[in-house]
DNA sequence: ATAAAAAGAGGGAACGTTCGTTTTTGAAAA
DNA sequence: TTTTCAAAAACGAACGTTCCCTCTTTTTAT
């Protein structure tokens, strides 16, 4: 069947792609094999190479999507919230809370594991890697730097090194929920951090634990 | 040679073992290959699988041994530290600010990080990280409950959440920093995450932080 | 005491397998 | 008939492991 569709052609690549994805995630790059490629994309040898240069270009692309379903995420909620310090919360639910729970989202984040000792040799990689690291703490060190300037942030706070933590815990805690799902709660850590950075929040918070503190005494 | 001293034998492990722990780092354990531990600790396949069953045991053998480094730190600071919040101190000190300017550090890194992926898919790998993490999270815990106890801590804040969140910014940071080592720096998360939770300083601070906002008003 | 034999430690070639890739072949649309 | 897509066998390199050999030290036997 030649000269099919474009639609066609890039469905074959999904396929390819959505194969490669799975076992990465089951097995790894290097203990995936072709063979494994091919029989989870119900594709031959020739037909894969067909469609990508090789192995690693199977893997780059893969990342590559993984990376724009992330940002999509981002664009529902700034969709979603107004307010700077909203827009945080909302990413932080929609990734902590209901993407940790999403039954895909383990695929996801074996894949990204997968990918951090890689990048570290790999310069394609790590380029890729480096900018969307810098893309996600610029933003939100931006929205941190709005909420303090509405009042919304404990003073004393620097936005930037605050959004470092957010990345560094968000990254930690994607291994570690993957190692030890029981002792590493989104929602627990989510809670502690607004507690810890909020205005309003904090200073109700520390109330009620002093009181509660004096009458253990 | 034969019937040589049991202080050669484990030395020669040694020597296998540090052959190892370096090509691991520089090129993954799946991209290094036996010949490279071959050239790089001057030994013949012959005399390694004399010392170790196969790869794997070596892998297995120099994750542990890392394992053992870690924990020798945090008895160097609590022998070091009196008060409990004082022995947390120290050990961030040791861990973010001394050791990672530690020649040896992006060495250990990058075999730490190695194993992340990997640990997800042996059992016996995961099994030993699991219990590596639980050990410094109970530690961490009971260190900030004691803190607390002594009004060192924020009373609104619950040192099991917090400890995890340590952890969660250890192991983030340990992955960032190799990735972006300007943007991710432990001394500024350091000083941020003391302000957060201490309890006298974070009243002064704030207090600071309120004037300050006040006249930019 | 000395020589022969045994055994340990290590070197290095070789083996069997596996894996990424290529090439050949076939079938179906144009 | 020509062109395009896919299947499948096949290739060549690489890798983990094994096997055999050598050299040296210890042990044994005369």
């Amino acid at each position: 069947m030649p000269k099919v569709t474009e639609a066609h052609l890039e469905a074959r690549r999904q396929q390819i792609m959505d194969a490669a994805w799975a076992c990465f995630a089951r097995k790894g790059y290097y203990q995936t094999t072709m063979q494994d490629i091919c029989q989870e994309s119900d594709l031959s040898p020739g037909a894969i190479y067909r469609y990508f240069a090789g192995k690693e270009a199977i893997r780059t692309a893969v990342y590559d999507r993984q990376q724009e379903w992330a940002r999509d995420v981002l664009e529902t909620a700034r969709s979603q919230a107004g307010e700077p310090l909203d827009t945080l919360t909302v990413i932080g639910q929609t990734m902590w809370l209901s993407y940790f729970n999403d039954p895909t989202f383990e695929t996801m984040a074996r894949v990204e594991i997968e990918h951090w000792p890689e990048a570290l040799r790999d310069k394609d990689l790590l380029d890729n890697h480096r900018k969307n690291l810098t893309f996600w703490r610029t933003l939100v060190t931006q929205l941190l730097t709005e909420a303090k300037e509405v009042g919304q942030l404990r003073a004393d706070v620097d936005p930037a090194s605050l959004a470092s933590l957010f990345i560094c815990a968000h990254q930690g805690l994607l291994h570690l929920r993957l190692v030890d799902p029981d002792s590493f709660q989104p929602e627990r850590l989510f809670e502690l951090m607004r507690g810890l950075w909020s205005e309003e929040r904090s200073v109700e918070l520390r109330r009620k634990g002093r009181s509660k503190a004096s009458v253990q005494r």
